[in-house]
RNA sequence: CGGGAUGUGGCGCAGCUUGGUUAGCGCGCCUGCUUUGGGAGCAGGAGGCCGCGAGUUCGAAUCUCGCCAUCCCGACCA
C-alpha cells in the first residue's frame, strides 16, 4: 500500500468535540469520522484494524467449536412480541414499517432470531450447538458518547449456545469464558471478568469482561487481595456488626421541624445515619413501592430491578408520594404502612431502636424495631458498595475501578427456547427445551478500549496483533530519486516477505511523515534517507519505545521477523 | 428527559457586548519558485446557505422568538 494513494485524513489539531483519548486519537489519526451522534464511518485504517479484531475473535470462537452464521438485521415485530421484549425494550429499539404496513425492528440483539432458528434442532444427538455471527446491532441509546465507546450502531460478535441441560450450559459457558480470556489477551485488553447483573436479558448468571479505563461508564468493585470482582450493580461487601439496644416497647414520635435529610437528623437529634431507616418511594411498573435502606447506604437501582423483576423503575414524584403517604420526602417512613409493597435492604434485618420518618411532615419516630414495626414484604440486597468497605470474601478493603464493558456472557436457560418451541427429543424420547447461553463482544468498542490502553502523547501505539500495518517505510526525501528507489525496493522486499507494509511516498517533509506514522500508531518504522544510505543503512524504529537501530537494507526483513515473531 | 455549553470554508478559532465596507485569522488545500531527517518559506489562488426558520430594522453573523444539531454532567442504558 502506498500512503500517497490511501485515504488517511490525519488532523493536525485535536478535534474540539472529542474528550476520550480513543475518540480523539481515532479522529486525529484518520480512522473514523462522525456522521451523527453515535454513528461513525470507519475509514480504511480502521477497517484494517477491525478485520484483525474480528479475525482474532473468529479464531477463538472456531477454537471452541462454534460455527459462524449470519442472521438478518431486520426482524418482524411478531417475533419480539412473542418473547415479550417488543414492549420491554421500549424506546431503545428502532422500529419501522415497510410498504405493506408490516412492523419491523432493527436488531438490537439476536436471542429471539437464534431461538427461532434453533427450533430446527430435533434431537439431543445434535447437541451441543454453538452459533455465532458478526452483525450490526442498532440501539437507540439515550446518550451516545466518547466516539466508538457508546454508539447507536455497532458490530457485535454475538454467540448463542444450545444444550440439553444445565450441565451442558455450564460447560458451554466455561468454554466461552476461556475463549474470551484468550481473545482479550490477544487484543491487548487487560479485561477483568466480573460478576454482573443480567438486566433485560434474563437468565441466572452472567459475567462481564471489564477493561479498566477512566473513559469507561461502569464501576467495578475490586479486591486487590483476593481478586473478588463484581459490577457495582451486583457487588456486595461485608458490614461491621452493629449492636442495638432493645429500645422502647413501641415507636415514639418526636418533632423534627425543618429536617429534610439524613444528615440533619444525625447532627440535630443524636441519630447516627447507621441507626436511621431511609425510606425511598419508587414506582415499579406503575406500582408505588417503599424501598428501605440504612441511613448511610445508597440504593443501587439495578439491584432494585433485579430483585423485583420490574421493567420500568423510577423514583416517585412528590405529589404521588404525598397522596400515598401523607407526607413529603424528609419525613417518610414505613411504620404502619399497609397496602403498599415494602422492600427492605438486608442491612436492616434485625435492627432495633431505629429512627425513621413518621409520615407526618416534620415528625419522626424513634425506637423502631424493624421486625416488630414494619411489614417488610421482601428482603433483598439493594445497597451500593462504596470504596473501602470490606471484601465479602476476605475482608480486605475494596477498590472501585472505572471500566469499559468489552464483553458480557449470560446463562439464559430456557426462556427463549420455550417461547419459540426450540425443543429436542431427549434420550428418553421426551421433548425438552434447549438450554441457551448468549455471549457478546462489541467489536468497535474493543477497538476503542485498545486505544484507551495503548497510546502516548504522540498518538496511538497499536499492539502488533491488531495494527493496521506492521511496518511503514518512511522515505525521508521522496524527491531524491536514489532515496525513493531504495525505499521502493525495501517496500517490495518486505511485501514479498509477507509483511503488512505501507510505504510513505508522499511529497511531504520528513517531519510530517514521522508525525503521521506515530499518530496512526504503526508498530515499526523503517526510515530510508540520504543520511543512512550514504553509509549503507536504514533505521528501524519501534513505535512503543522509540528505540532506533541502524540496519543494512537487506537485513531489515530478518530483523523485523525477529521482532514480530515470524520467520 | 433535566442541567450546562457550543454551532462562522476540511480542522481549530476570532468577530456578536455597542447591528453598518468585500466576514477575518492560523492550519490544511491548489499553482509556482525556493527549501528538504521532526508538522518549511515566499508569492499567487480556490473554498462560506455565518445551523435552520420566523421576526425587529433602511440594514442582521451580531438583537428577539421558535426549532434543529453536537458535546459534557446527570437520568437512562445486555
Amino acid at each position: 500500500m502506498h500512503w500517497s494513494q490511501m485515504f488517511v485524513p490525519t488532523l493536525r489539531e485535536d478535534p474540539a468535540d472529542a474528550g476520550a483519548p480513543s475518540h480523539r486519537l481515532l479522529l486525529r489519526g484518520g480512522y473514523i469520522r462522525q456522521l451523527m451522534a453515535g454513528h461513525y464511518s470507519l475509514l480504511p485504517l480502521a477497517v484494517r484494524v477491525r478485520a484483525k479484531v474480528i479475525e482474532i475473535i473468529r479464531q477463538e470462537m472456531n477454537g471452541i467449536g462454534a460455527q459462524e452464521v449470519l442472521l438478518p438485521d431486520m426482524h418482524p415485530a411478531e417475533i419480539w412480541e412473542r418473547s415479550g421484549r417488543w414492549e420491554i425494550m421500549g424506546e431503545e429499539m428502532f422500529r419501522l414499517t415497510d410498504r405493506k404496513g408490516a412492523r419491523l425492528a432493527l436488531a438490537m440483539t439476536h436471542e429471539e432470531i437464534f431461538a427461532v432458528l434453533a427450533a430446527e434442532l430435533n434431537s439431543h444427538k445434535q447437541l451441543p450447538q454453538a452459533w455465532y455471527q458478526f452483525q450490526t446491532k442498532f440501539r437507540d441509546e439515550p446518550r451516545p458518547r466518547a466516539g466508538l465507546i457508546r454508539t447507536r450502531e455497532f458490530t457485535m460478535k454475538d454467540s448463542y449456545t444450545f444444550d440439553l441441560d444445565r450441565v451442558g450450559l455450564d460447560a458451554a459457558f466455561d468454554r466461552h469464558y476461556g475463549a474470551y480470556v484468550r481473545i482479550f489477551e490477544r487484543l491487548g485488553i487487560p479485561a477483568i471478568p466480573v460478576e454482573a447483573s443480567s438486566g433485560t436479558m434474563g437468565g441466572s448468571d452472567s459475567t462481564e469482561f471489564m477493561c479498566p479505563s477512566s473513559s469507561g461508564e461502569d464501576l467495578v468493585v475490586y479486591c486487590p487481595a483476593c481478586k473478588y470482582a463484581a459490577n457495582i450493580e451486583k457487588a456486595t461487601s461485608r458490614l461491621a456488626d452493629l449492636a442495638d439496644s432493645p429500645g422502647p416497647d413501641a415507636p415514639e414520635r418526636f418533632g423534627t421541624p425543618g429536617v429534610r435529610t439524613i444528615e440533619d437528623l444525625a447532627t440535630g437529634y443524636d441519630a447516627a445515619a447507621t441507626r436511621q431507616i431511609k425510606t425511598l418511594i419508587y414506582v415499579l411498573d406503575d406500582q408505588l413501592t417503599l424501598v428501605l435502606m440504612r441511613g448511610d447506604h445508597a440504593l443501587n437501582e439495578q439491584k432494585l430491578i433485579d430483585a423485583t423483576g420490574a421493567a420500568a423503575v423510577r423514583p416517585a414524584q412528590p405529589d404521588e408520594i404525598r397522596e400515598a403517604l401523607g407526607a413529603l420526602p424528609g419525613s417518610l417512613g414505613a411504620v404502619g404502612v399497609g397496602g403498599l409493597p415494602i422492600l427492605a435492604d438486608r442491612a436492616l434485618d434485625g435492627r432495633r431502636d431505629m429512627v425513621t420518618g413518621a409520615n407526618v411532615d416534620d415528625m419522626h419516630l424513634r425506637g423502631v424495631d424493624v421486625a416488630r414495626d414494619i411489614a417488610v414484604g421482601q428482603w433483598a440486597d439493594l445497597r451500593e458498595v462504596t470504596a473501602g468497605e470490606a471484601c465479602p470474601q476476605c475482608g480486605e478493603p475494596l477498590e472501585l475501578i472505572e471500566a469499559i464493558e468489552v464483553g458480557h456472557i449470560f446463562k439464559l436457560g430456557d426462556r427463549y427456547s420455550k417461547v419459540f418451541g426450540a425443543t429436542v427429543l431427549g434420550p428418553d424420547g421426551k421433548a425438552v427445551p434447549l438450554i441457551m447461553g448468549s455471549y457478546g463482544i462489541g467489536v468497535e468498542r474493543a477497538m476503542a478500549a485498545i486505544v484507551e490502553g495503548h497510546h502516548d502523547e504522540r498518538g496511538i501505539v497499536w499492539p502488533l496483533a491488531v495494527a493496521p500495518f506492521t511496518v511503514v517505510v518512511t522515505v525521508a526525501q521522496s524527491e531524491d530519486p536514489e532515496v525513493a528507489k531504495a525505499g521502493a525496493e525495501l517496500y517490495e522486499q518486505l511485501a514479498a516477505a509477507g509483511f503488512e507494509v505501507i510505504i510513505d511516498d508522499r511529497a511531504e517533509r520528513a517531519g510530517v511523515k514521522f508525525r503521521d506514522a506515530e499518530l496512526t500508531g504503526i508498530p515499526y518504522r523503517i526510515t530510508v534517507g540520504k543520511r543512512g544510505l550514504a553509509e549503507g543503512t536504514v533505521e528501524l524504529t519501534e513505535r512503543a519505545t522509540g528505540e532506533t537501530r541502524k540496519v543494512a537494507p537487506d537485513e531489515v526483513g530478518a530483523q523485523l521477523g525477529e521482532l514480530t515473531g515470524r520467520a
